[in-house]
DNA sequence: GTCTTTATGTCAGTCATGTTGACATATATG
DNA sequence: CATATATGTCAACATGACTGACATAAAGAC
């Protein structure tokens, strides 16, 4: 048997890296959406409304069957979602201009507000946890996530940020 | 304003740097889950119930107490998931020996296959993005991901991992 | 200009998983 | 003995997912 001096089986040493992995995963999604979600239940809100005004917000003018593939769920679920948001006066439809059928979502000013509020707790964890990991361990973060992203929402992610003009 | 030749605003980079983070855990929880679910709907199981069964697997006479800890859900929500887990024999209880009022949970031969069955795919999505991205970088993975459970929880992450004697 | 496809919306029913609140039982502990 | 703890259970409810069916408007093909 191998490492018979150090008394750890590699494969024992593989598994628990690999089942460490698992729950990273785990317990820091858990925390990571626990802040958002008790300011959300204030408004009658949950979690998948979260999801909407940050990707909306992120992509403003983004198209329904867009985000329905961010999002990986049926219209049916996001319809009643999205029609709570727009009732309720957080995003806006409109009819686009190159594609009449299309409807393109922003953020009101309200919906922006709220936005910033629900992610700004979890951009001040991220925020610390990169302080505290240090600039090599984030390169390592970034590595390995999306590597656990399926292939085809890699180019989401672009391996140099984008520069911009005029900044 | 700084960085005029590169036309990039630092705190713009920041901005983008930690909403990659937040992306990317979201985009990578997403498709993790993905797989074992599938699965799961082939039992009439949900999320829920992988949830228990890892846990169980991964403390063997582990109690209802310290499970509803780690799972942040409320006994009923509990209750309800691994009373079917018991009554279809992926699980079985016994009372606890120092203290008659636990009831420690196991695996039983069927559930240890179900856990494997459902967590061998999480491994290998693991172990192929620990592989890409290399030893460096899965360190940095693992800080970062510390540093966003919650304090209270980082204890259950020894920074060495435990030997074992005559292994 | 019709035909087909696409983007979106909607109605209806179901399921999984979480919640709160109230109460019950057995056992441990002071 | 009195109180606290570990667990279980009943009931009611909310959220967010699903399937399936159908409707409308606009785009694109021929």
């Amino acid at each position: 048997m191998t490492d018979i001096k150090t008394g750890i089986n590699p494969l024992f040493l593989r598994e628990e890296e690999l089942r460490q992995g698992i729950e990273l995963l785990f317990f820091a999604y858990r925390d990571f959406t626990a802040e958002p979600d008790a300011i959300l239940a204030e408004y009658g809100f949950g979690r998948a409304h979260h999801r909407v005004i940050y990707f909306v917000g992120r992509h403003p003018g983004i198209t329904v069957s867009e985000l329905l593939e961010i999002l990986r769920i049926t219209k049916q679920s996001l319809s009643r979602v999205l029609g709570q948001l727009v009732r309720e006066r957080f995003i806006v439809q409109r009819t686009g201009v190159r594609d009449r059928r299309q409807r393109l979502l922003d953020l009101t000013e309200k919906g922006v507000e709220l936005e910033r509020q629900l992610t700004e707790r979890q951009r001040a964890r991220i925020a610390r946890a990169y302080r505290e990991a240090g600039a090599e361990a984030v390169e390592g973060f970034r590595k390995v996530l999306l590597g656990l992203v399926d292939e085809a929402d890699r180019g989401r992610f672009p391996s140099r940020l984008p520069a911009r003009r005029g900044a």
